[in-house]
Formats: structure tokens, sequence, C-alpha cells
DNA sequence: TCGACGATAGACAGACCTGTCTGTACCGTC
DNA sequence: GACGGTACAGACAGGTCTGTCTATCGTCGA
């Protein structure tokens, strides 16, 4: 077993027993509660309570209940986003690079605990213009993005379009898994992604680009 | 103006002077404050204060609030059950018929005040197996069952598959509309449910039936 | 050795929410 | 004219929530 413990001491007592500091706690239990059962139900002292926090370093270190809402969408923001891409730069045609986004999707479905979009689920008893929609807002422009950028590579006769469509079957996707409690639909929505594909393809010329970028 | 007015007088002052029961009332208000604000954000003193009715007369009529939420949602299934079956109905093709369902979804994102699904949004922070999550898998059903006889009927090799793309594509405009602001997600989504209703038909044999069905 | 600093525990204020209760007023019917 | 049913107004209890504040502890650096 061990010999010293040897403990890292990064900055003054940022860390306690198990190893993560208190805004780390904090975080993971943020992510924990708020996703499981939403962010006006779950209460600051459930959190302090689940992270083993005082609630004054919650305030120190969040400013509020405001500013723990920000800093967990901030963080599924990141998390998705390294999912999503880590996915696509799995593949190297235009093609698969797209479908991986819903294969990817499909990975989260299954996931013990998965109850659907964190930001639609927060989003939805949001008051309007507060940092909620703010932050959901950047996220749906990321992914739209996202899609713009694959589509076009992929050859879509007009990629805007497409993109609007495979975010629209993405985020129904997102939705049914989450209400109807079926991961499987992510078969179908797939299926749909490819479809809508081929038909934004078809109407741009005749061939069947796939394999064309040579680099 | 007027000569008398002529009370209806139906069963015992069940009226006031609006004409309308406390109960309408009541329920014209949850309308309008659970569905803008959310069903969790909004309280009890804002919902009577809204419709002019008295505490008391609340719990009497509704048991709860609890009880109101779950009036509230049956109303907005049965008006939004109603709005797409007529829209339905207004055709004779099978084809038009399924489009006619995502031609009304595009008339309601234009309303003034749209802001999503109501049970998405009532879902989103719900416990879970309450009657809030009850009455939207109610919905969700009707729904898919409503997409699946429409692609049955629409001459689909596989009704139950494009009935569950269809409510994916239904879910997704729903939710990109409300919250993107953006009504207009309403025709690459009515595109996107041709394009899978016509890669549907491909599949099956090779011609396309439309005006098939002679009656 | 000592002070600065982050963290802890927990009481507290003020606001809000649901649900109950009391008393009063109106209306149609007996 | 009395009565029952419905609605109204509003106080109230009991609970929860956010956010503040005080007092204490432990560690690091000077």
């Amino acid at each position: 077993m061990g010999t010293t413990t040897s403990p890292p001491s990064r900055s003054p007592q940022r860390e306690t027993v198990d190893g993560r500091s208190a805004r780390e706690r904090l975080l993971a239990s943020a992510n924990e509660l708020f996703y499981a059962e939403g962010v006006q139900t779950v209460g600051i002292d459930r959190i302090i309570e689940h992270a083993g926090v005082a609630k004054g370093s919650l305030y120190n270190l969040f400013g509020s209940k405001e500013g723990l809402v920000r800093a967990y969408l901030a963080s599924r923001h990141d998390a998705t986003a390294e999912r999503i891409l880590a996915a696509v730069e799995r593949h190297r045609s235009p093609r698969k690079r797209l479908l991986a986004v819903f294969e990817a999707q499909g990975l989260l479905f299954a996931e013990p605990g998965f109850r659907g979009c964190a930001f639609v689920a927060a989003s939805a008893e949001a008051p309007t213009g507060g940092l909620i929609e703010h932050a959901a807002g950047e996220y749906r422009t990321w992914m739209r993005a996202l899609f713009t950028d694959l589509a076009a590579q992929a050859g879509a006769s007009d990629p805007r379009k497409l993109a609007r469509q495979l975010q629209v079957v993405y985020d129904g996707a997102g939705l049914a898994a989450g209400m109807d409690g079926d991961p499987s639909i992510a078969h179908p929505a797939r299926a749909a992604a490819e479809a809508l594909l081929d038909a934004s393809l078809e109407k741009s010329g005749g061939g069947t680009p796939d394999r064309a970028i040579p680099r």
C-alpha cells in the first residue's frame, strides 16, 4: 500500500480529505442534483449538504445560487462539446463525421441517469432574459454552428437549412429519450439524419459525394 | 344599449359579472400564467389574484394546486388535439393529412406568446412519477398514435418507425421554436417531415402512392 | 511564533408558498 | 321569510428558500 501520501499541496489549503477543493465538490454536487431534480427544485441546503461544504463557502466562491447555476451550465456545455468533438474527430469521412454526432448522442442516452438536455430542463421554468436563457442560447448557437460546418463539409446544397433540420432531429431525439425514457430513439433519429443528409445531397447535383474530399 | 341583460341563470349563481364561472376564470388564469412563467414559478396567490377568485374557491373546486395543474394540462391536451385534428380533417390525401400536422404546428409557432410545448416545460422540473409526468406521457402517447395512423395511411413501409421519426421532428421543431424564439423553423421541419415520408415510401416498393386511397 | 486566509458550523432574517379557517354576501328555491 | 349552496375577503399557521452574519478552526508563509 501507499508510502507517504505526499500531498500535492497546490495553493494554500484548497483541498480537503478527498483531494477535491470546495469549489470542485460544489460543482460536482450541482451537476448531480441540479441535473437529476431541476435547478429550481434543488435548494442551496441540499447542495452544500451533498458537497460537505459550508454555506458561507458557497457564497464566497459563487456569489449566489445564480452564480452556481451559471457554473453548472458552463461545465455542462464544455463536457458536451468535448464529447461530441471527440466523436467527430474519430472519423475522416465528412459523412461519418456528421453522423458521429448522433452516435455520440445515442451513447449518451444509454448512460444511467440520463434525463434529457440540461439546458432544456433549466430553461423550461427559467425567467425570460435571465442567465439561464443566455447560457442555453450560447449552447444552441454552438451546436448549430457545428452542424452547419459538418453539413457544408459533407456537401449539402444548403448547409444552413440542413443544419437546422439536423438540430431539430437532435433536439427532438434528446427530448423523446428523456421524456419517454426510451434510449432506442437514437436509432430512428440517426436514420432520419442520414435520410435528411441524402435528400440534401440529391438536390445539389447528381452523384453521391462522400470520400470525395482527399484531405 | 341592451334591454334586460337576461342572465342565462344556468344552475344557481355559477356565473359572475363577466359571465364566466370561478372555475372557468381559474382555468383561464392558470393557462395564461402557468404557460407563460412555469408551473413551479407561479404561486396560488398570483393565480387567484389574476382570476379575481377567492382562495377558498380554488381549493373547493380543485382540491390543491396539483389539481389545478392537472386541469390545466388536460385542457392543453384537449385544445392541442382539437387543433391538430381539425387541420388533418381539412385534407383528403393521406400525404397532405400527415403534413397538415406540421402546418398546424407552424401556425402555432407564429402565435404571440408561444413559448414551446407546455408538457415539456411542466415536465422539466417536475418530480419523477408525479401527475405531470403522467399527463405528459398520455399526451406523447396520443401524438405517437396519431403519427402512426397517418404514416400507415400514407403508405409508409414501416409506419411505427416513421411515426417515431416524425415525432422527433415535431418535438425538435417545437423545442427550437420555443428556445430560439424562431417560428420560421417550421419550414425546414415540414420539409424534413416530407423528406422522411418520401424516404419511407421508397423503401416499400417503387411507385409514389398518394391519392391511392379512393375513400 | 504569529497573522492572513480559506473553510466550517450554524443561527438568523426576510420573503414566499401552500393550505386552512373564519366570517360575510349573494342568489335561487322551498 | 328561512335555507342551502357558492363565492368572496383575508388572516393565519407551518414550512421552505435565499442570503447574511458571527464565531471558530487549521494550515501556510513570513
